[in-house]
DNA sequence: CAAACCAATTTGTGATCACAAATGAGATCG
DNA sequence: CGATCTCATTTGTGATCACAAATTGGTTTG
């Protein structure tokens, strides 16, 4: 019964790596987006994001067909491909429909919330704590993403979970600007960032979801409060090439 | 100054018409994927539908990957595509989803909507009167979605528009596995169909945001309610392979 | 000097070919 | 007779070519 030819893999490295070229070039596009290496309403074309990742067309063809679906980039009618220019009315809308739907997350994670995963959470907001005493921009936008998707997935819907990632992509520029502002503004560091996180914690250790779904939404408007009186929407339509090509593999 | 050669195109037909073909693929297969046409669960190939269309793979594979993108079909690690299969926690996760953002359109459309909009939602529901008064069940289903979609364009937000779109599309399947079992009960069409649309349309026209959003929680919650204990989670894994080359030009 | 024309380039798009991985059926072995 | 191996087929994937539409830059014209 034991024929150690064909059933015993040694390599299980590429578990989570992409195996496909498109996959991993939709994924360096996604996070390029999301992070700001774009700017905001720069036209791109296939041919010009083959050549800056160093493959053919055809795998960004297909990302980029991917991109525009969910709304990170943005296809005109004249054949031309842009980032989605950012406007005060589009990031009012992405605040709004985010208060509610990850406030409705917030509400179905206190309802089914481990203590298991209770307790990673509030380490993750104990991590948060050290970046922001430290100043560390980049360290409180990611553990901030952490402590929130914790939650996301503490309410155990692959549904809600992928619209919740759809409009994090979505917000993905606007970020890169608050992390930019906020690096200018270390003092407002401890109130945009730990928002209302311990009242959050607290409603979620007493599995309290209406309490929970409250916090989370003031989390989120008290942000973006912030954001709409502290960083300006400058039209930069331009310039700002930015480095990429990183290493496709 | 004027040069009748290139500026005058009395051609304006291809407005709204997609042009490019994976354009057209993809909103043939949204369709057929929404209205039943693929069994749950059934696997599908590029090569086999672009056979069935009569197309290239080219477009399909491009088709397909925003498909995948959304949800409409399944990649699985090992190189096949499937529809995804229904399921009562994927039921569950989406009318709950689907409550809560749904709820929250009805909210912002009762603060936003014009006279002349709420006039056109009422008469879309009379209409809608009519095709249950007739039986007429594709009728309810699509008045239905009309009288939903009315609303939800009131609400006046591109982002929740998408999210909502991208929501119904996943609950296609089932919304065809309802058309099928409210063909057989007729007289379940005035409660499921109508639902809570009269309280809605009070409501809206009282502008009570609060009030509109309980109406159309109450409307999709009652509805899957009924689904739940009428309609069976059959897990029709294969056959079925249903006609579909209509026409792709 | 500015507006209009024109040609060369760039663009998305569709089709086809090549290839490695996965599948499935047929043969072989125990 | 059942499990295993093997080989032909099918599959997604990447690259390349061809083409029409659109843009662009240079030139010409008034």
């Amino acid at each position: 019964m034991a024929n150690l030819a064909n059933t015993n893999d040694d390599e299980r490295v590429d578990e989570v790596e992409p195996h496909s070229l498109h996959e991993k070039v939709y994924l360096q596009l996604r996070t390029a987006i999301s992070s700001g290496k774009f700017a905001s309403g720069e036209t791109v074309t296939i041919r010009g994001l083959a050549e800056l990742l160093g493959t053919s067309p055809m795998p960004v063809r297909e990302a980029v067909r991917r991109l525009v679906q969910d709304r990170s980039l943005e296809m005109l009618p004249n054949r031309t491909m842009r980032v989605p220019p950012m406007s005060q009315a589009r990031f009012d809308e992405l605040a709004d429909v985010r208060a509610n739907v990850e406030g409705y997350a917030a509400f179905r994670a206190a309802e089914r919330i481990s203590d298991r995963n209770f307790a990673a959470i509030r380490s993750i907001n104990d991590r948060m704590g050290v970046a922001i005493r430290e100043g560390d921009v980049p360290g409180v936008i990611s553990t901030n993403r952490e402590f929130h998707f914790a939650i996301y997935s503490a309410a155990d819907s692959d549904v809600l979970l992928s619209v919740i990632e759809n409009l994090w992509q979505q917000s993905g520029p606007y970020l890169a600007a608050l992390l930019h502002a906020l690096s200018n503004a270390p003092n407002a560091l401890p109130t945009v960032g730990f928002g209302h996180h311990f009242e959050l914690i607290v409603a979620l250790d007493a599995r309290d979801a209406e309490v929970s779904r409250k916090a989370m939404m003031d989390d989120i408007l008290t942000a973006a409060q912030w954001y709409r009186q502290n960083v300006l929407f400058d039209t930069d339509v331009e310039g700002k090439k930015t480095e990429l090509k990183d290493a496709v593999r």
